[in-house]
DNA sequence: ATTTACGGTAAGTGAATTCTTACCAACAGT
DNA sequence: ACTGTTGGTAAGAATTCACTTACCGTAAAT
């Protein structure tokens, strides 16, 4: 497991955060947009997207003073691939277990 | 998405527990040897099992005295499942704003 | 029946995270 | 140049979370 990965668990394993990434998925929005959707500060949001960033979740592009921030078709291939991976190898471990019996 | 996603994002939200399931990946384990293979008491270990069980993502099973912990694919397949969906609807979203351009 | 092994739960502590307010920098319009 | 808009960052408060110790229940063994 690489660290974007761990970065990206990290990242969506906070309610909220996974609240702004369902927000992304309907396209992309400014931070003051957001920050009104949302009942926290706008500052509070910041942080949230930076870690988001971090692991590679969002991608963020200046627009005059905004800043638009869209989600990472990248980030979220590299998380499911993980997963497929993963899910595979608890697949076959699994199925070790049950031939043994 | 439904709460036991939740509830599974929440559970690898921590590297602890992710280190956990790392090592279920490797076969069944009792609780008392998982707490020897980590650096933290058996008690912590109790309680991050306990949010991987709530979470779907592992099952447990007595054996005598012992309690024998083991991955769930059925949970880890849900969580690929909904990052397949994910994952389409972000690239969508994606592809969509390429377009648009 | 007692003892030993094993593991779950409760309560409290310490550490990590999230949040707010205050402040500052960058850009756009007047 | 000045003003308004937007958003990042710092510092500290508040909350949440992980961990430990202490205790209890259950099952096997003697």
């Amino acid at each position: 497991m690489n660290s974007y990965q761990q970065f990206a668990l990290d990242a969506l394993g906070d309610s909220t955060r996974r609240a702004i990434v369902d927000r992304l998925l309907r396209g992309p929005v400014s931070v003051g947009k957001l920050a009104e959707e949302f009942p926290i500060s706008r500052p509070a949001i910041s942080q949230h997207l930076r870690l988001l960033k971090e692991a590679r979740l969002v991608i963020d592009e200046a627009q005059g003073t905004r800043r638009v921030y869209r989600l990472n078709p990248e980030g979220f291939e590299t998380l499911r691939s993980y997963f497929d991976q993963f899910w595979i190898m608890a697949l076959t471990a699994f199925k070790e277990k049950v031939e043994e019996q």
